[in-house]
DNA sequence: ATGGCGGCTCGCAGCCGA
């Protein structure tokens, strides 16, 4: 089973990329973030037409979060139990016999921001609710934007983005507290390129100078991940006219 | 060098992202 996120930056705009991808790369399951879309406005036909079905958590202008598979979606769950929050950021369903989250993290905007604490209150409540989860489906895929790096070889130049949102010590280590519960990062099992990222600035053509981060993530339960057979970013569709800021990750399991 | 680009909105300027 092929099991995919990617950040599309409103699929408003970026549905004929999306829909191209699918064909492209074939994943069985898709995480979207940042549709952008509230759930009346879903492209839920062209999804179907393409050979998915989708469940979708959406609101006006920011976030949004959807699952695409091919496989049935069983008992969809939306945001983080217990934790309030009208931003539309989690959503997680069973598939195929293995629970899926999407997930939006907060960027948090600077570690001086009002956002900063909310990402971390955030983490917190991510980390304890996956926690509980992990304990009722051991096989268990957390895919998204983390908006976290969690070491300075995913960051182009950690001189720079030192003391920076997404990489400070405070973010790493929700990330190694999630990690901790018992989940690997898919990408990091395997030998991979240096100075592979997910996300790239639109300014300063900074794809082109590959100046980016690994923010995008496929986490596996240590289930899961002992069946996991490669994790790749596709840079793809990073290339393309008008394409979304982040590039699409892809981990394939044997289920 | 605090800008840059691109998406959004009861738009024509200001917000947010990362």
């Amino acid at each position: 089973m092929k099991l995919a996120t990617w950040n599309v930056n409103s699929l408003k705009v970026r549905l004929p990329q999306v829909l191209d991808w699918l064909k492209a790369a074939e994943p069985d399951v898709l995480c979207l973030q940042e549709t952008k879309l509230t759930d009346d406005k879903f492209p839920l036909e062209e999804i179907i037409s393409a050979g998915y079905e989708a469940i979708y958590s959406g609101q006006k202008t920011y976030n949004g979060v959807a699952i695409l598979s091919r496989f049935p979606l069983a008992d969809r769950t939306e945001g983080i139990p217990g934790f309030e929050d009208e931003q539309k950021r989690v959503l997680s369903a069973t598939v195929n016999g293995a629970r899926v989250v999407c997930a939006y993290v907060p960027n948090g905007e600077s570690p001086a921001s009002e956002k900063y604490p909310y990402k971390l209150k955030w983490l917190d409540a991510f980390q304890s609710w996956l926690k509980t989860e992990l304990a009722l489906y051991p096989a268990m895929a957390v895919l998204g934007d983390y908006n976290i790096a969690p070491e300075d070889r995913d960051v182009h130049d950690p001189k720079a983005w030192e003391g920076s949102v997404l990489v400070t010590p405070e973010e790493r280590r929700a990330f190694n507290e999630i990690l901790g519960l018992g989940f690997k990062d898919s990408f990091r099992i395997f030998d991979q390129p240096d100075k592979t990222f997910t996300w790239w600035d639109y300014r300063m053509n900074a794809f082109r100078r590959n100046m980016g981060l690994r923010i995008d993530h496929i986490l596996l339960s240590d289930a899961l991940a002992t069946k996991c057979t490669g994790c790749k970013v596709d840079i793809f569709p990073r290339k393309m006219e008008r394409p979304s800021d982040h590039a699409p990750v892809m981990a394939e399991v044997e289920v």
